[in-house]
DNA sequence: TTGTACGCGTTATCAG
DNA sequence: CTGATAACGCGTACAA
């Protein structure tokens, strides 16, 4: 109701403003007794500085953003863990905002945020975000900015990403290795880094497994969980000779379950399944599932981290900043060799 | 790097400094003519009103915190979804906090944002928090809070729950349906309001039944995954009767799938699990789980709707505005009836 | 060692 | 209809 402010605590303790302010915030002209006097009373009155007056006077908002696509996705709960852990270890305040894989809802966030209410952004780009003007706005305000996961390529910044060719190539490698002979890829929609690296390892151990690429085994997400799987069951109807799919996601890989067992086909014996994921319970799944699985806790802190470094030196951020984690193959009964 | 400010657009129009703040906000007084040349100049140099000098002026913050023990569940990823959902269309900006389960780190979390920096708090309540004087800071302040999913009974405001009595007792009575005799609690630490309502439905559904009540067969969640599922398995070893489970949260039910794996228990043969979950994938474990499976987004929707009918009225919220929803039971196969 | 006075960018009040 | 001017609460030169 009535807030305790520097004028109050003045007041009380019969000094000036600037000196109750100095006091609290520890500077070396100020008596110890002093010191102690203003301390005491701020306790216990419970003072807390007004953040917003104290940004405006320090052009630092000790906030920063983290724009994702979706927040119920083991990946970026397990991310905004990490970043949140670094927020708080540098005393800094994290917003949160969501894109629904929208571009408009992206721009109009990134809008907001050029007006300076964060020191800086992480963000995973939406998959429907055809390009990066939008962006240009926080540059030109000088916010820095980190990507993490999803990343635009061409962006001068830096990016936390994991090794995505070489696991798009190990999972297609290793369905192969376990039999399959046509393998559907199941990916994002539009065209992320992420999923053209992905795609592009899928490729590739197509070729050196002599296998042609086939465009059309390639689905790209759809809108919603249900038209995804239904997606999948068209793919499979139509292509009955597929035995292998690679999905690029978690919820792809769990919409192929469901499209599997829709149609009555056996995993692995039928289709084989392998897919990035985070789930903790994969390996509780029927099958247990085979997962590329990324150090999500770790991107998010990396990525924090080193946007912290410019934010707290005021620095740029540079392209070689950059960092690229190691995601694991882990090995479960969705792909489990077929006897001959 | 160089900001846009009023000062700036007032300069190039010509114009005083109030007249183009007012003319961005619209208001009446101010020539159609005006406001027109003032909006696009404010949108070619893409101007963001700096927000920190408007809240400070405005005394609102136009954010609200988040406040919940950890995000990497969907029930809470959930929930945060409907809150951003709302908080968007209310033009309102989310601070997220974990607290981590601890007492300690809410209290702090709780004490920064009781110096002002948002209009409204959204708390679901940690399970080792044993008392609630930490938030009397934010009634004093005048700053409104809703509880939400675990919430502090005795507390003089709104609170968004589910059925958690009717639920323990739905979950129970439908474990003891299907053959059970020794029904296994696995609950939260401490003594939330959640814990002590489903356990109180646990325990009326056996007394219904005519089965006693064994203490012993109630285990509190403790501090990490592995020990918890250390934990169940020698609660299953030692009492080998234990033929159902009633998992009070999601992560307990996927520690206790895990015990009986390793134990070589089978579900549902030999025990029998229901658990709490929002989890989408319930369906496809291994066996398909049975949950209370709570409205979660939309908890998070009408939570946050309450809250910002106080923020937006200036009106305190009462413990009248509480809202009580529905979970739903989901049977699969983790509690099929036993043949006899 | 402490106090005075100004400015951060915005909004509200009061003139004109 | 528009312009000066005074706050909001805090931090910091400059004075004392």
């Amino acid at each position: 109701m009535k807030p305790v402010n520097l004028k109050k605590l003045a007041e009380e303790l019969n000094l000036s403003i600037a000196t109750v302010s100095r006091a609290l915030n520890d500077r070396y002209d100020i008596a110890q007794a002093t010191k102690d006097r203003v301390r005491e009373l701020a306790n216990k009155l419970n003072y807390e500085p007004n953040p917003y007056a104290s940004s405006l006077r320090r052009h630092k908002s000790r906030t920063i953003a983290v724009v994702i696509p979706e927040v119920a996705n083991h990946f970026f709960s397990l991310a905004i863990n990490g970043i949140e852990e670094i927020a708080r270890g540098n005393n800094y305040h994290v917003l949160i905002y969501l894109t629904h894989e929208e571009y408009q809802r992206e721009a109009s966030i990134v809008r907001l945020l050029a007006g300076g209410r964060v020191d800086g952004v992480l963000l995973s780009v939406a998959s429907r975000s055809h390009d990066l003007n939008h962006l240009d706005l926080l540059r030109e305000r000088g916010i820095p900015m980190v990507f993490f996961d999803r990343v635009h390529a061409d962006m001068d910044t830096a990016k936390v990403t994991t090794d995505d060719y070489e696991s798009g190539y190990k999972a297609t490698r290793h369905l192969l290795d376990a039999g399959c002979r046509t393998v559907a890829h199941l990916t994002l929609a539009g065209s992320l880094t992420i999923s053209r690296r992905r795609m592009h390892g899928y490729i590739d151990a197509l070729r050196d497994f002599g296998l042609p690429y086939d465009e059309t085994l390639v689905v790209p997400a759809q809108l919603s969980k249900p038209e995804d799987i239904q997606a999948i069951e068209a793919l499979l109807t139509h292509r009955p000779a597929i035995d292998g799919i690679f999905a690029c996601v978690e919820s792809l890989a769990m919409c192929s379950y469901e499209a599997c067992r829709n149609l009555g086909r056996a995993i692995p014996a039928d289709v084989k399944v392998i897919g990035f994921s985070n789930l903790e319970m994969a390996a509780l799944l029927d099958p247990p599932l085979t997962t590329i699985t990324q150090p999500a806790y770790n991107i998010g802190r990396e990525a924090a981290r080193i946007l912290f470094q410019a934010v707290n030196k005021n620095r740029p951020i540079l392209p070689t900043h950059s960092l690229e984690l190691k995601s694991e193959l882990i090995v479960r009964a969705s792909t489990a060799a077929s006897p001959r």
